[in-house]
DNA sequence: GCGGTGCTTCGGAAGCGCCCGAAGCGCCGC
DNA sequence: GCGGCGCTTCGGGCGCTTCCGAAGCACCGC
């Protein structure tokens, strides 16, 4: 078996496939709650989260009597998102229009959607960010407006990447991804420019939505130019 | 059965994997050559090939007795990288150290591997491109270089994407897609400054590399600066 | 402690997917 | 037109994966 085909036969089967999901936005949930995503029981659940452990695609972490999941990091969202991608392909079937999800949503722990292409789009386009060895680094103006806007740029650094793309499903062009992307979109909900509809969601697609709020939409405007 | 689920499992089978790695350097195969590369016979080769054209994946092109196929497009390339990018990463196995694959390989048509990356750091740095909504466009000096280097630009904007980032699964940083990367690849082949060198080979990996001639060692460093 | 809860392991059964051989269809070249 | 070749469809068999119920282990709160 080549590490290919094991890396994709493991997101493969629907119930796997549920749970990489719903860990999309990357929050952490236990097996209980993974199992009653998925739609199955207890033992089947366990065995299938021991599976992804094992490929390397979930990470665990054991408290108490609960094991909580998360995927194992930034790379495993950014391939279930191209994934996506391929797979809500016009030619292949026209995707659910779910209008609100491709407005806004969370992707790992930064900004997808629309309103994160929009942001990438701003970002570079405007000389807050630069190219740099594949990535992207703050210019003089990017820098000190994030430090104004509130952005934890220490953090940020702190992170394996500090700023890079994230190929956007819906939208087809990229997102800011790294620990940049992160900070950021840490700083949009911290501020209630964003929200997150229904967090507690069954449905693995609705848990992911982003919403702005009256205020952010302005805010938004006034500090991007983004008129989401 | 999520669309998610359903796409990953048409990649996640041993045999399609095999077929969809052969595809991934942008030729086009037959159902026969295809079967041999995957080491089963001829009726299931037959129906995988069904699934995959069903599934999207791959395109057909009937041809008297032959019938060609290939990926379906550039997305397809993306994400089968992108899942490859996943499958390699350290914490889960040593890849099996191809220096030569790693160096320099097509993907759909385009430059990868430490090549292809350096070409895009060097071309993004050095103010050939710019950022244009999620993808580049040449500024007034590469399009010049490129004009001057014998690159079919009029080509090149004749694709679906000008310029965009597709990520490099070996060396985890984007190398250079759309059509001018197609067009720079295929340029830099007919110039013979890479040669492919077993494209023949039945070993999936193998058929993709790509190698540097001594002048083609020259002209990169001449033409681009980069020391590959 | 002792019961309750969350999770895992074990055993068994059902279902699905993959593959091969045989046969059939269509195109090509002599 | 005839044989050969490439590919497909059909039928059958094998193997793997997934699931559930029952039982067992670990942790928590009373």
């Amino acid at each position: 078996m080549t590490s290919l085909a094991a890396t994709a036969a493991l997101i493969g089967d629907p119930s796997r496939a549920a749970m990489l999901q719903a860990l999309l936005p990357g929050e952490s949930l236990t097996a209980g709650e993974l199992a009653r995503i998925a739609g199955i029981g207890a033992p089947a659940a366990s065995a299938q989260l021991k599976a992804l452990a094992e490929g390397g695609l979930v990470a665990v972490h054991a408290q108490g009597r609960h094991r909580w999941f998360r995927l194992a990091g930034e790379e495993v969202a950014q391939a279930i998102e191209t994934l996506l991608g391929l797979a809500a392909r016009p030619a292949r079937r026209p995707w659910p229009h779910d209008e609100a999800l491709r407005r806004g949503r969370l992707c790992w722990h930064h900004v997808a959607g629309r309103i994160g292409v929009g942001l990438h789009g701003r970002l570079t386009g405007e000389g807050w960010l630069q190219p740099e060895g594949g990535g992207w680094t703050l210019t003089g103006t990017g820098e000190a407006r994030m430090a104004a806007l509130g952005v934890d740029l220490a953090a940020a650094r702190r992170a394996p990447r500090f700023a890079c793309d994230c190929m956007d499903w819906s939208e087809r062009r990229p997102h800011l991804a790294g620990g940049l992307g992160r900070e950021l979109a840490t700083l949009l909900l911290r501020r209630k420019w964003l929200v997150r509809i229904e967090p507690e969601a069954t449905d693995t697609l609705r848990r992911r939505r982003l919403h702005p709020t009256p205020e952010g939409l302005r805010a938004l405007e006034a500090e991007f130019g983004l008129a989401a």
